[in-house]
DNA sequence: AGGCAGATTGGAAACGTTTCCAGTAACGTT
DNA sequence: AACGTTACTGGAAACGTTTCCAATCTGCCT
């Protein structure tokens, strides 16, 4: 039914061996170039491609590359994802993308990828730390985790990049402090979990409360999905609880449009009632009705070195490299001066 | 370095031999039980995994699905993409999803995995129907595109599930018509291209006509891309070559949202001064400001369809099915009714 | 007792590559 | 003239599976 060409039939065509032309194929010297012009002539001609399975099977190391996405709903992930893909391809280069359900666990998929596929290389986007810890020992394949920090696990082949989650909601929070906001409302995330979503929590709390303000959180905290749903229901959660909020930190840009919707339902504006803050710098954020605040990663940056250096590891295996890329503040329109409460003002 | 278990590692350790290990493995008959369950408890615990290439490798037909998105910017795709792949993988099914450059030819990307992989079935996210005619052939494998009808084409492998574009943007236009619109402008896509973004221009433009308004191709409509950026820009230079629009038709719904963004720029308020309406249904649209007014696909059973005919055609081949899943029309608040101009009002 | 069917298992070929080793031819060197 | 070198090529083994065929064993029938 099929026709399938093989290497055999392009060595029968051409008159050649099958060694021959495999060695046409891989641009390994040892060939005349007469042979191997007429060989090239005949693959062109019939439009052979080699078979991936057999060659990945022969190949102790393939050629392949899988990106493992935590959460195929994080439109942040989707950024990223889209700009590694973009770097690898444009460096010739074919990737396997797999993305998780939000639970499960990135490094048991990467375990049972490797034996299944053994590609010669891994990148994450997001996972959870202690999964790292606990399981990358059986994942000898050079890797790469974006956007969570591995520094401190310490493990041979895993080199990741990352932004300094809470040392950007700590500036995400001063921001609104310099605009002279003390009621301020932290929105996502889960405490305690062991991923960039707590770092994030943490370090804006922290700061808030070093520079001497009360943060309850009870009730100026409200705990979400990264989601535009999860958003908008969280952000009428918290004001419920806490009514006199000036401004709200929303730990992804989606949750702070997701936000920025709910508030307008409520008949607040933003940022004239409150201000909202995001993180991440998604492309959506210059488009918003207002355009939203934010801090904004770099992932141009993070992709690229990523790529890069798990291509160099591949080639020439090197310790793991750790780096924080560099964030930064995009001020847009959704922050606002705060507003002098009545009591002020009449005092 | 590597300790990669094999088959042949649990046949030594079991006792058995590789042969019977393979049976246990794919739930063969003819093993006794006792056998079975020897071995199997074996590959627990050394958490063997069979090498998919070494599989897919003997086995003509593999088991693996590809999905070729056409370009990966496009959000309509995304949301898509994420249903069926969930469905996917509900059913257990491994996916390789490839992502193609705008201009990258769909089919001829198959036919190389063809070769490559021999994977047992596509899917395909968009595409040019032209492409599909010329070189599906060489492609002998189940195949289902979705978002581009094949109808025309009559590929034996090839089914297709669709939104009747044509007739969608015709209910789009429709809607604004409804609601006293006569200065009606279209945005993006591209005009005379093989694809839906071209019959969807088609129809919105054709129902104009037939209500027996005039229509002028050169101060009405403005081409652009599926973007956000691209539909600002868009929607400026149609108001500046037309300044008394009253409704936009965009094409897609983030060209929508780019417009939203541009109109608020330019002191026009939706839908006060402008209405709009866009197309596809993304899930941002609820969320935006104003929410936004659209044609909805439905998405959720294009997959559904998809993947099941595809998943039945690779067990029992059939003749291709085309079918157009109905679309419908969500009201949200980006269309108001036109406010008579004040030549209307003096009159 | 001999034979036969059925159940279970082992062994080997095959899938399409890559890569190592050996072989050949041409040619220059001693 | 014999030999070594170089440049190229062919052949075969190997990668980890699946699957077909043959072999063995059991129990039953005549």
């Amino acid at each position: 039914m099929v026709e399938t060409i093989t290497i055999k039939d392009i060595a029968r065509l051409s008159g050649y061996s099958v060694g021959t032309v495999s060695r046409v194929i891989n641009q390994k010297a040892d060939v005349s170039p007469e042979t191997r012009e007429k060989v090239q002539k005949i693959i062109e001609e019939y439009g052979f491609q080699p078979n991936t399975n057999a060659k990945h099977l022969k190949q102790l190391s393939t050629s392949e590359i899988c990106i493992l996405v935590a959460g195929q709903g994080n439109s942040f992930f989707s950024d990223l994802l889209q700009k590694v893909v973009g770097i690898l391809s444009s460096r010739g280069q074919a990737a396997t993308i797999v993305y998780l359900e939000e639970t499960t666990n990135a490094v048991e998929t990467a375990a049972r990828l490797r034996m299944e596929r053994n590609p010669k290389g891994f990148i994450f986007l997001g996972g959870v730390l202690d999964h790292f810890e606990k399981g990358f020992g059986r994942i000898e394949v050079p890797s790469v985790l974006l956007s969570s920090d591995a520094s401190g696990l310490n493990i041979e082949n895993l080199s990741s990049y990352t932004t300094d989650d809470a040392d950007a909601s700590a500036a995400a929070v001063q921001y609104l402090m310099d605009h002279g906001h003390t009621k301020i409302g932290i929105l996502g995330g889960y405490e305690g979990t062991d991923d960039f979503t707590n770092w994030r929590l943490e370090g804006g709390v922290r700061r808030i409360r070093e520079a001497g303000i009360d943060f309850d959180m009870e009730t100026q905290y409200e705990a979400c999905d990264f989601s535009l749903e999860a958003g908008y229901t969280a952000v009428r959660r918290l004001f419920e609880k806490q009514p006199d909020l000036t401004a709200v930190f929303a730990l992804s840009d989606i949750i702070a449009m997701g936000a920025f919707r709910a508030l307008a339902d409520m008949g607040k504006k933003v940022p004239e009632d409150v201000s909202v803050i995001g993180f991440d710098g998604i492309s959506t954020g210059d488009y918003s009705i207002p355009r939203l605040t934010t801090i904004s990663q770099n992932t141009d940056a993070m992709a690229k070195l990523g790529v890069e250096n798990l291509l160099l590891n591949i080639s020439y295996p090197r310790p793991a490299t750790h780096e924080q890329v560099p964030f930064s503040l995009v001020e847009r329109e959704s922050v606002a001066q705060v507003r002098r409460t009545e009591d002020e003002i009449d005092g």
